[in-house]
DNA sequence: TTGAAAGCGCTAACAC
DNA sequence: GTGTTAGCGCTTTCAA
């Protein structure tokens, strides 16, 4: 009786080497064909319940594991999927990467993870290797919006793709993402709630979808409510670090710092360099600025004060690019489709009302 | 001339097939095996410079990517390794993930990730499927004591595997693992300079090297300084989380809350936990109860108040397991070898002088 | 220096 | 229902 790990394992010749479909079949006196048949749920139905027990019988004895590179050169298709990130230390990539891996696992698909961090090049050679290693498809959570990225060109070369977080520009490529307008939405109208109606943005990088939609998002928030649009109360940051959130929001503070009341800060990361900024300008949050975040990151619940944020549940988003990429590989003539998913504002201390102008 | 992404390619025959080995030698008039050496920078030395040149230039023309599937068939190298973890939501697991692949990208090697999500058959299950894909080898961070885990038997079967952040709990897999005893002497030092002498524990769960470790090198430091080791300042915890570590340290405080005046946790998010308890019993860290820590997770200098913890770099933690696993793959010859890195006190706002008794 | 031949382990089209 | 044959794309003896 073999153990899940192989134990009991050799190929009946004693040498120690694995066995293979052709041990079985010389064990089992039948083609290795019959073997195959046997052992692939979808064909064993045409064999004799006899020999289909006796296969499986040397196979268990044997320890038989199939040889998944064999396979997947005979049928084209490997059972793995590529996925790449922009950068595995940002605290919403694991859990994204956490539910691609859960939903992809469950259905029988191994993941390759690369790393881009941040670099173009790296991404590059992971999808150089991905492509020579032959997955079945592809995860990008590192779309940019410069026109024609890496992965783009991977759709056109016919290898399924779903972009995840991050969308592209246009729809050509299925994605996976948060409703960003509504991310933007939300935290506009808590703040109006609160009486808040000189509003500031730290908008994400341009070359992300998220910093562009959820500008657009803030843009149209305000308009709505028949808000003035102060450009200067905009500042657009470059990367999505604590460091560059402080950095803008010492931009707008020098701005003026009685020109607004509030901040909303395209992530969570950006929030908390405005909690450093707001401390060095000798400010207090919420007592005279607000702030909000968007992702609900993990501990955004811990810091001071707790961050008010607009929280977007990533391990289900990456289950929803899971399913995507699942649905192009399982049914190819079905039109690509997005998905959206919906955020939800968290109220903790770093809002509060407007009492003084 | 081919770009990155293989755009120029197919195979000559105009179906848009990707180029193999046989279309090149096809173009160039060679045999497929001379294209073989050609492109496998060990035996093009033994061609003759002109048809190099030749069949170099048709493969560049044709954007021929050798198919890694084949290669690994053939040669019985995948280039890939699995990398199996316990916990992909646990703030250190990514940092880890990052070196390891960061190291093993630069080599070649290609990382197919599993999250066991803290199930033993999700682990198993994945052994299994990276054993049917041949990986060169595992590196494996959910390493339990409880004698024979699946990852040892694959050890046994001839897999190289290496452990990461936890250890075995003899030598026989090498690990890269931070050096827990030093931990926790690093922990208590630094309390007992402060004055204090009545020092808790809460230690890792005991299927753990890292619980067990620290555990000992806690009752070490405290014996070391003629201190008295009392068991009821000492709680086991079950699992590395901030609700266990509220749990513990609510035990600890029911055992009699005035019995120490300090708390050595076998890990950040059981210090946070700490945190929450003494904030439920109505106490001040650090003014009643100081705090240590172990990792300096991402933020622990976030938190109110900043944690007081060892610092322990993960990035290179992984990395030092890659490096393991390679010296394994490449240099089968060498005698197996531990790494144990060291950690590094960081005293930030969790700890204080101790003042009255 | 290059070519020929064999085969890694598997599956699938075709025969019987 | 099962066997035969061929071949996925590559590397690697062995010859020449």
């Amino acid at each position: 009786m073999s153990t899940a790990l192989g134990h009991g394992g050799g190929n009946g010749t004693g040498d120690g080497a694995p066995a293979t479909l052709r041990d079985v079949a010389r064990l089992a006196n039948v083609h290795p064909s019959t073997v195959s048949r046997v052992l692939n749920g979808a064909t064993s139905s045409r064999i004799t319940p006899d020999t289909c027990a006796r296969v499986q019988a040397i196979a268990e004895e044997l320890g038989y594991r199939p040889n998944m590179i064999a396979q997947g050169l005979r049928t084209r298709r490997s059972r793995s999927v590529g996925v790449i990130v922009t950068d595995l230390s940002n605290p919403v990539t694991a859990p994204i990467v956490s539910g691609i891996e859960g939903r992809l696992g469950e259905r029988g698909y191994t993941v390759l993870l690369g790393n881009a961090d941040h670099s173009a090049e790296r991404e590059a050679l992971h999808i150089e290797t991905m492509r020579a290693k032959h997955v079945d498809g592809l995860i990008s959570g590192s779309a940019t919006v410069d026109g024609d990225g890496s992965v783009r060109g991977l759709h056109r070369l016919g290898l399924p793709v779903v972009l995840v977080n991050r969308g592209g520009e246009d729809d050509r490529v299925p994605a996976a993402v948060p409703d960003d307008l509504l991310c933007s939405e939300l935290a506009v109208g808590h703040l109006t709630e609160l009486g808040h109606t000189r509003i500031a943005h730290i908008a994400g990088a341009a070359a992300t979808t998220t910093g562009r939609r959820r500008r657009a998002g803030f843009e149209a928030a305000i308009v709505r409510r028949g808000l003035r649009l102060d450009p200067s109360l905009m500042v657009v940051s470059e990367r999505y670090t604590v460091a560059e959130g402080a950095r803008c929001a010492a931009e707008l503070l020098s701005r003026g710092r009685t020109r607004f009341t509030a901040i909303v800060a395209a992530n969570d990361l950006l929030a908390l360099g405005c909690y450093d900024a707001l401390a060095a300008a000798g400010l207090s949050c919420p007592d005279s600025i607000s702030v909000v975040g968007c992702n609900d990151m993990t501990f955004a619940d811990r810091f001071t004060p707790a961050l008010t944020t607009i929280h977007i549940p990533h391990v289900e988003l990456g289950r929803a690019a899971a399913d995507l990429l699942l649905e192009r590989l399982e049914q190819p003539e079905l039109a690509p489709r997005n998905i959206s998913i919906v955020p939800r504002l968290v109220v903790r201390a770093s809002t509060a009302a407007l009492t003084s102008g």
